[in-house]
DNA sequence: TATGAATGAGGTTTCATTCAT
DNA sequence: AATGAATGAAACCTCATTCAT
């Protein structure tokens, strides 16, 4: 009939955000920018997306199930919890050194309040793998009381915190994510 | 040209940015915006500061040397290190408590690419205090051979954290406050 | 290139635009709305119209031929010239009151600059029947010298204003109708 | 203390509007287009009118008002009704061959939804004096029995027609001054 | 010094029209 | 012939900053 809605060009349109709002910020990011960066005219973009609010919620929304997912991955079947839990310190890290950009740009829509409340939740729902295995994990710890979500968030504080240094310097990054680790681990399990 | 004198009128313009920017965000913030919160003319609020970038870093950096003197107001000469640190956690989160909306707004600002280099090195400059303090503490911790640079951020990344939850649920405050030491003491000392 | 063939998808955009206009008024009248509206694709319509432009002189066109007809449908071919002046009044107003969404239209596409000078003048030759019968009916009126042009313009001015006023107070349609005929009439015999 | 925001340039971009509108049409109107043709910039507009459509608003309600003042002007006071009526009737058409941009732009909003309800219940309020006039004359004829706002509209419309024509030929302007104004007459008062 | 009017670049979004399928 | 994705030129409006008073 005509030609087809392109699923690649959606992607390249959330990637070209993603750039853009990692390099120039989030302030200056036009969709304008964005449109050009992703070498599509400027229409086209409202095409894809209904307006820059929904093209930053559906980034953000995509982004956060990416490091879950990136976190979550090839998890052995056994192993103690702490084991487990080393695992997806692992990899979360190793998402984030990998995908700098993309790290850099969830930082910054992690406190816009152009995201949406639903898309919080969307989110929220997507972490409950994460979720499970840190409620496994805190049992015998000093956060053993507290809400899981609490925990959730200070773990994701104290990754997030040892990400960004060690893209900021990268030759440290082995001892970073090793005693960030550590210290972590102390959160949960005391 | 020269500074104009007034004090109390710089004052009175960085709070009605605080309150903006807290309500109603950063990028909603304009500078007319603020200028009518602090009952001053468009005009004048380019009189005190040369621009809105410059207003910006002066609120975080101001921002950020209230919290760290608050959390070591009233330190102790005596005591343990555990008592010090402590304290210093205690007055921090009651300052983000009885100050929500500079919270919110510093939180806004942290990670805008509108802030300075310059900026964040006076800011770290102003944590001298605090750095010692966790200097010492770290002594026996798994963090003990890190910069303290780093374990600085990861305990204000639990400190952050630990205040929008309160600030959040105020019922619960108590709890996540205790508890959260408990863990950021972990990190520290092991 | 040819004219394509399927008059009945023609006609069904032309009632498209009619409603979209009468519903939503000229200014929300997107191609694209009207397209939607009709059951046909964007593109389609460029298919059938070279232009919006033409599309929207067309239908007027079409629109002012319709009522031109209706009012002179069944007109009997004997009785006084105020019978045959009364049957077409009858006519013109009933075309308008079944048919308020194409009046509302036709109102609006009377003003625009959008009707070229050509669809004006086609109009004006459609409407030669209606224009003999004012032509005979204003004889000893005060009107007698204009130009019939002029004559013809103001009784559809009188026309128009009171269709919509019949359409937006049904209840009172038949006295304006009948009062209006009556003053109608001076305007044309005195 | 500052430069005071000024009628003159108010009234200039009002102007600015009603040129560019009668010119170009409704439709090519940009916000733009108007301030370039005021002599202003495109920001001044919108220190002087909330939004377009605040501007179009005020435009019609101001233009309206001008027509019913330039028709009760100087209005003898006493006289018999017919002479009160064509003395409104003189001062009318002159208004609006003296100033045809004013009257083409004035037809253009008459019919756009860009006009609020409450506009047109301004107008409405203003055209107290007309009505009264009109009430009186009506008296004998043949629309005694209507509602005056119906009577209005339709004398109205046949000053409208007869405006138009006026300004599209000025040569024949004085005979279809008068015979309209017979015409109409009868309209009243048969 | 203080005011707020003035500026104009830039932002998001719409839309008539073209073009690949 | 038919579709609807693609385009990019406007359109309206905001806002940091300057400037006349």
């Amino acid at each position: 009939m005509s030609r087809p809605r392109s699923d690649q060009r959606r992607t390249g349109i959330l990637d070209a955000a993603t750039r853009v709002i990692a390099s120039r910020g989030l302030g200056a990011a036009a969709t304008a920018a964005i449109a050009k960066e992703a070498g599509v005219s400027n229409g086209s973009l409202f095409l894809y997306f209904e307006s820059k609010s929904t093209l930053l919620n559906e980034l953000y929304v995509q982004l956060k199930a990416e490091v879950g997912d990136a976190a979550m991955a090839d998890m052995p079947d056994q192993g103690s919890t702490r084991d487990l839990v080393r695992h997806m310190w692992k990899r979360w890290l190793r998402w984030a050194t990998s995908n700098p950009e993309k790290r850099r740009t969830l930082a910054q829509l992690e406190v816009t309040d152009e995201i949406s409340l639903e898309s919080h939740e969307l989110v929220r729902d997507g972490q409950r793998l994460m979720s499970e295995l840190i409620e496994r994990s805190r049992a015998g710890g000093p956060m053993k009381d507290e809400p899981v979500s609490f925990v959730l968030l200070v773990v994701g504080a104290i990754a997030d915190t040892t990400m960004d240094v060690m893209i900021r310097d990268p030759d440290g990054a082995d001892a970073r994510s090793d005693a960030a680790f550590e210290a972590m681990w102390r959160v949960l399990a005391g």
